[in-house]
DNA sequence: TTAATATGTTTACAGTGTCAACATATTAGT
DNA sequence: ACTAATATGTTGACACTGTAAACATATTAA
């Protein structure tokens, strides 16, 4: 059960995950992380087969610790304030999960996965704030649509505010958020 | 007028716009782009202090593209449709101007300048929709905002799609987009 | 014409991802 | 229990990378 190390897989991701959020994905190296973990330099590459792929794992994480926030809250409106917090505390995961370094995400499976089940958590948010306001008779497509454009805007404000290139008011963008994407 | 090699700052911005748009900016480097101009490997450090600096250029050589792309535009509904195809034309290159490469545009000045242009080129034309609509009394606040909304939801729809993390239905987001956004 | 400055080169350092060859610990098959 | 297969780890190497220091020369300004 118990190899050299132990588990230098799961090792090589925590150490991962805390590198990702502390110093930014660009700056995680395998060596490093090796060398941290009292391993040779090239001891990650029997558990990836590239570095990206360790990145994936890392992504993976990030999307299941969005899921667990989304799911803490009660109230669909209070999605859309969670997921921005969300990705603004852990900004470097975030970018991870959202930015280039990953290609499509069905490259990796259990990225793949995680990224639905974290959608769907919105979407049952979504859904059951469509039920609470009376609207009963929604077609899930349209569901779907709506949960899209949520997301999407939730993503795009907290792009756009980020880079400081057009205003800096994230109070007000995020209050406006989840609302006027539903509207 | 003319130095060693004549301009090899303009030289060096342009080779980079092209190698962005083809291998995407993580894949530039300093050392290659000066052999492809037969200048030695040090020789770009006379003219950017790092890389990051000159990325920054090619970024803001894309708002300059992407204002260009915008004003093509006569009514403003086309405009959404005008920056997603930008968006999804290049790539790369959008990457570089809203992933993580580049901090803060405030770093860079013409870089902030041409990405504000670019905002108010989008700006202009939403404020001439309100009018068309006959919407004549709209705060400029109020138009700033909406703004913002437009363009991140554009922002948030391209990237959410890229992934295919959700779906795969572009048209229909495309169109969805600038409607729904302001509505 | 001379001094300052802009531009370019050579050399070097420390770091990277990843491959190939090898070593050994663990497990599976007989 | 012995053996073969496999999983895991190490050493060493290659070809890259950004960039700093020291030096050389072309151009411009005084």
């Amino acid at each position: 059960m118990k190899y050299h190390h132990g588990n230098l897989r799961e090792n090589l991701i925590e150490q991962a995950c805390i590198a990702c959020e502390d110093s930014g994905w660009e700056n995680i190296s395998l060596r490093s992380l090796a060398k941290s973990l009292n391993v040779s330099q090239t001891a990650p590459y029997r558990h990836f087969e590239t570095k990206e792929e360790l990145l994936a794992e890392v992504a993976a994480m990030g999307f299941m610790r969005l899921s667990d926030s989304l799911k803490k809250t009660s109230k669909f409106l209070d999605s859309g304030l969670a997921y921005c917090e969300f990705a603004l505390k852990y900004q470097n995961t975030y970018d991870l999960m959202f930015g280039t370094a990953l290609g499509s995400f069905s490259v990796y499976p259990k990225l793949q996965l995680e990224a639905e089940i974290a959608f769907e958590t919105l979407r049952s948010d979504l859904k059951n704030h469509f039920i609470d306001l009376g609207h009963t008779n929604i077609s899930e497509e349209i569901i779907q649509e709506k949960c899209i454009s949520v997301w999407a805007f939730q993503h795009g404000i907290v792009g756009i505010l980020r880079k400081n290139a057009i205003a800096e008011d994230l109070g007000v963008a995020k209050e406006h958020g989840a609302m006027s994407a539903i509207s």
